[in-house]
DNA sequence: ACTGGCACTCCGCCACCGAGAGTGCCAGCT
DNA sequence: AGCTGGCACTCTCGGTGGCGGAGTGCCAGT
């Protein structure tokens, strides 16, 4: 159906179209892609292509411009990955010397993809599924209110306000010694399991005390993982000055959406490349016109989550796959070395 | 100078051209504002209102558009304040309720101001100066990397690593049972003077890991409070989908910054009312076509923060102010009853 | 001190035109 | 069959010109 000559037709076009942001026609095509053809000839292929939803026009008498169906083909057969530029690779290795903690890692990941894609740039926080918890505080703050506080062996710090019921201080203590003895060095899906089994162990006139506990203690492992995401880049927005109500307000509220975002980077296996989502591929109808390009990342196959960028789906894939995936290998072995 | 028709007349031509975003005529403002005059009138006015710099022309045979000292003017002697709608008060009481932590609250401060003023908000966290410190953890995350973490006693809980150099879990648990005994209930201020005197008391092994920490938790008390600011209702830009380059992009830049938005919010004292910063006022040049509006919130004389919205020197500044100053009393009695 | 009138300026809108780019189709060539 | 050159057609885009409207400044009169 599609022979060779109009699959590099529809790569030129794609890539024209992404550097010169202008519908391409069967003229200029010929002419900076050295094609040994005549522009007649093109126009066929290309009305081939149209005819099977690569390719589209604005308007009659206009260029082509890739469909999302058109971008898709681009990426999974057409696209020869690009290589990182000698400045990108030095901008990687400099952006994360010296980061101090997980956050400061997060932050600066971020930064830094969104200076080398030129698009907006999301971070997930590593998930603590596979880590383990290493220490337990339970701190008063008055006679009524608390605050746990998680460690894990990443790294990571939670914490949670708990109502301790005016529960005298000795059994706070006691509490937390029972807790830390019982729960350290578990993952947390086991110590959530172990936690409710202690509950039975406990003399009674703990037990509403620990309850209270136990269930911060589910919330934080439950919940949190999901709840972190870092956001950078987004004035890169602007240089979409055209298309703006459609294209530039739904990226601006689905990054005021932590859900949105987490939903947005999606379901990508730890052990696979690159994920990308063109357009309609997208779970949010508002952002057809933007792709995202995501990878995940982190220092084990216990210890990861996901990054990527937001784009228009007019964007230089080759190059953006690229940055990200040396991004995300990057932190990655930065993680895991410490 | 100005007598009290000029000043109506001002205060006409902002209020008008804030609401109708049109550059505002004689004839338009006798009719829509019942002045008993004659436009010929209005026009000998606002032209000693423009010789004064109050308003100006975009060009010759337009209306009028107030300047920077205009709506200076207007803030300072002629907005009356306009009282929150029965819909916004309500908006306040159910948005915070149910809050948990410091960090729920701030979230949904700053979720509260964008909507209820429709611009972009901006809530720091309530700084620690005048807490005190509850708890001082060290949990050991491998042979040499550690974890100081600070709790305050507004519940805010700070972390950093610190090398341990390879030093003995004793010596460590030693040094945590110090640091707590020692500057528990200590003003930040206080416990970084009380911890360096510490530093000549203790045993001489434990002073290279205890120099370290101390470092860790000077970082603490002295940067944190500035890093920690939030964002929300960022989409409110697209409202002025004109002026793209000029308004949209300098904000959003100035949004990536930590510092640039501290300096924006300023310095708003404590006791002091609204404070509004128009167009030049602005520290910074870029963003000469916005305002910011401020005020301090917090708990307690000790405990306080700022919080404040930006938006385009256009905007309904009697409404703006009164939202964010009903905010900022709500959340300080929030804070304050815990 | 205010007003009505008047001449003047300038923007915004619309209609129109021509150039340019690009297409689709067709007949002819290889 | 497949490619090509030619041609008529379509549509956008930029520029021009005309016109109505809104607004101003000024001046003479009340």
């Amino acid at each position: 159906m599609l022979d060779d000559r109009k699959l590099t037709i529809l790569r030129a076009i794609v890539t024209d179209y992404v550097s010169m942001r202008e519908p391409v026609g069967s003229r200029a095509l010929v002419e900076r892609y050295h094609l040994d053809v005549s522009p007649a000839t093109v126009r066929n292929d290309m009305a081939v292509l149209e005819e099977e939803g690569y390719i589209t026009q604005p308007h009659t008498s206009a260029g082509r411009i890739p469909t999302d169906k058109g971008y898709r083909l681009f990426v999974d057969r057409l696209g020869a990955v690009k290589p990182l530029s000698a400045a990108e690779r030095r901008a990687i290795e400099t952006f994360m010397a010296g980061a101090l903690d997980i956050d400061d890692v997060v932050r600066r990941t971020v930064r830094l993809l969104a200076q080398i894609t030129q698009q907006v740039a999301i971070v997930q926080y590593p998930i603590v599924s596979g880590a383990t918890i290493r220490h337990i505080e339970i701190v008063t703050l008055s006679a009524d209110r608390g605050l746990v506080i998680l460690v894990s062996s990443t790294g990571k710090v939670d914490q949670h306000t708990v109502d301790l019921g005016g529960a005298p201080e000795a059994a706070v203590a006691d509490l937390r010694g029972r807790l830390n003895t019982a729960l350290i060095g578990l993952s947390p899906a086991k110590a959530v399991e172990r936690a409710s089994s202690l509950l039975d162990e406990l003399p009674p006139d703990l037990r509403p005390l620990a309850t209270v506990m136990i269930a911060a203690l589910l919330e934080l492992v439950t919940t949190d993982p999901s709840t972190r995401v870092v956001v950078g880049g987004v004035p890169n927005l602007t240089r979409f000055s055209d298309q703006f109500e459609s294209t530039v307000r739904p990226v601006l509220e689905a990054l005021e959406e932590q859900v949105v975002l987490l939903r947005l980077l999606g379901e990508v296996g730890i052990g696979g490349d690159v994920t990308v989502r063109i357009g309609h591929e997208n779970p949010y109808e508002t952002l057809r016109a933007t792709s995202v390009v995501a990878s995940a990342y982190g220092s084990s196959p216990d210890a990861w989550a996901t990054l990527g960028i937001v784009g228009p789906t007019r964007m230089d894939y080759p190059s953006t796959m690229a940055a990200v995936r040396a991004v995300a290998r990057y932190v990655g072995r930065f993680l895991a070395e410490g």
